[in-house]
DNA sequence: TGCCGCTTTGGCACTCAGTGTCAATGAGGC
DNA sequence: GCCTCATTGACACTGAGTGCCAAAGCGGCA
C-alpha cells in the first residue's frame, strides 16, 4: 500500500513535470494529451486515471491548496480584522514548486488560455466555498441566511485581489511584488480609489499621475 | 441583405429559443447540440454558424451586454464617485429576454453547470477589459503602468459583487432583490466587516498594517 | 515457490464538442 | 435568364473525456 501510493505519486509528478514542459514549450492547446501520455511513458487512459481534466495537470499543483488556505484562516487570530486574516492566511500558502520565472510564465500561460484561465477561477470559487463558513461565523452571520452576503462578498473580493495582483505581476514582470500588487488592488477596493492612498509608494516604482 | 440578416435573426432566437426549453427541461449537460439542431430543424454544422460553443446560446443572450455597460458607464457623470458610477452602470442594463423566475431558473443552471459557470466568468472577464480603461481614465491613472491596479481591482471587485448577489438572489428565491444585495455586498466590502457601517467615512479606510 | 485478491494499466470503442471542406441551394443585382 | 455571393447540409476529421474488459503487477498466504 505504501509502495503503491508512493509509485502512484511519483508517475503523478513525472506526468506533471513532463506535461508542463510541453505546455511551456509548444503552448496548453497545441499540446494534446496523446502527446503528454507518450512522453511521460504512459498510456493516453491512464493519463485521465491521474488527470481529470487537461487543465488540472496545470492548476491541480498551481491552486489545489485550498484546504491549506482554510486552515491558515482558521489559525489566524480570531480577533484579527478580517481582510487582514484573509490576506495572512492567503501569503502563508507559498506555491514552492516551481521557481519565480516558471511561475510567471505558467501563470502568464493560464491567464492567456480561456479554458485555463476559466478553469483557475472554477478553483477559486471552490476556494471560495472552503474559506466562507469560516469567515461567516467570524462575522457572527446566521449560517443559513442566504440574504446575508456579507462573507461570500469579502471572500469572493479577496480572492479576485489575488487574481488581480497575480495578473499585474507577469504584466510588470515581477518588477513588483505580488504582496505590494495585491494590498494596493485591496487599498483601491477599500478606499475611494479616486483619492490618492496615503502609503501606496511602498513601492512607488513608476508614479501614476494624480491629478487634482 | 436586409431580409438574410433579419432571417438571421429569426434563426437566431429560433434556436435559443428552443434549446433553452431543452436546457431547462433535461438539464444543459444532458441536450447534446444534435437536440437542439434536430429540434430547431437545421443541420449540426449550421449551429455551429450561428453559436461559437453550447455556452454561448444562454450566455450570449444573458451576458453579450458588455458593450452596454461600457457605454453606460461613460455616459455617467465625470464626477461620480466610482464605485457609484460601476454600479449604477450596471444597473442600467436590464435583461428583458426572460421574465423574473425563467431568468432565476436560468442564473441557478449556469451557477450550477461547471462548463457554464466558467463560460459566465470568462463573459465577465471581458466586461473587465471593457470597463478598465474608462475607470483608469477616471483615476487618471497612467494606461501604461501594469503596477497600477487599482482600476482593474475595482473592477473586477464590482463585478463580483454583481455575481455574488446574483447567487444570493437565486438562493433566496428572489425574496431579496437583486440591487439590495448587491449593495450589501459592496458595503461588506469597504466597510471593516465586523464594525458598524455607519460610522465609516468615505475617506480614511483603516490602515492595514505595515509589515515592514 | 505457487496461488489468490487487489489495484493498476493498456487497449478498444464510444459519445460529444468543435472545425474544415465542398457541393448544392437560394436570394439579389444585372 | 445569368452571375455572384452567402447560407446550408453532409461528410470527415481532431481532440477531450468515459466505460468496459482483459492483462499485468504487487501483497499476503500457504
Amino acid at each position: 500500500m505504501s509502495l503503491w501510493s508512493r509509485t502512484r505519486n511519483t508517475v503523478y509528478r513525472e506526468i506533471t513535470r513532463t506535461a508542463m514542459e510541453l505546455f511551456l514549450e509548444r503552448g496548453f492547446d497545441a499540446t494534446t494529451i496523446d502527446d503528454i501520455a507518450a512522453a511521460a511513458g504512459i498510456s493516453r487512459r491512464s493519463f485521465f486515471r491521474y488527470f481529470g481534466t487537461k487543465e488540472d495537470v496545470v492548476l491541480g499543483d498551481l491552486i489545489a491548496s485550498g484546504d491549506l488556505v482554510r486552515e491558515a484562516l482558521e489559525a489566524r487570530p480570531g480577533d484579527e480584522e478580517i481582510w487582514e486574516a484573509l490576506r495572512n492566511a492567503l501569503h502563508s500558502v507559498k506555491d514552492t514548486a516551481f521557481d519565480e520565472p516558471t511561475m510567471m510564465k505558467i501563470i502568464k500561460m493560464v491567464n492567456e488560455t480561456p479554458s485555463l484561465r476559466a478553469r483557475s477561477i472554477e478553483k477559486h470559487l471552490q476556494w471560495q466555498a472552503l474559506l466562507t463558513p469560516e469567515v461567516r461565523r467570524r462575522l457572527g452571520a446566521d449560517p443559513a441566511d442566504p440574504s446575508d452576503v456579507r462573507a461570500d462578498a469579502l471572500v469572493a473580493t479577496v480572492i479576485t485581489c489575488l487574481d488581480v495582483a497575480a495578473d499585474a505581476w507577469t504584466r510588470c514582470g515581477g518588477e513588483v511584488s505580488l504582496e505590494t500588487l495585491f494590498d494596493a488592488a485591496a487599498a483601491a477596493v477599500r478606499a475611494p480609489a479616486d483619492v490618492d492612498i496615503a502609503d501606496r509608494p511602498r513601492t512607488a516604482p513608476s508614479r501614476t499621475a494624480s491629478p487634482g
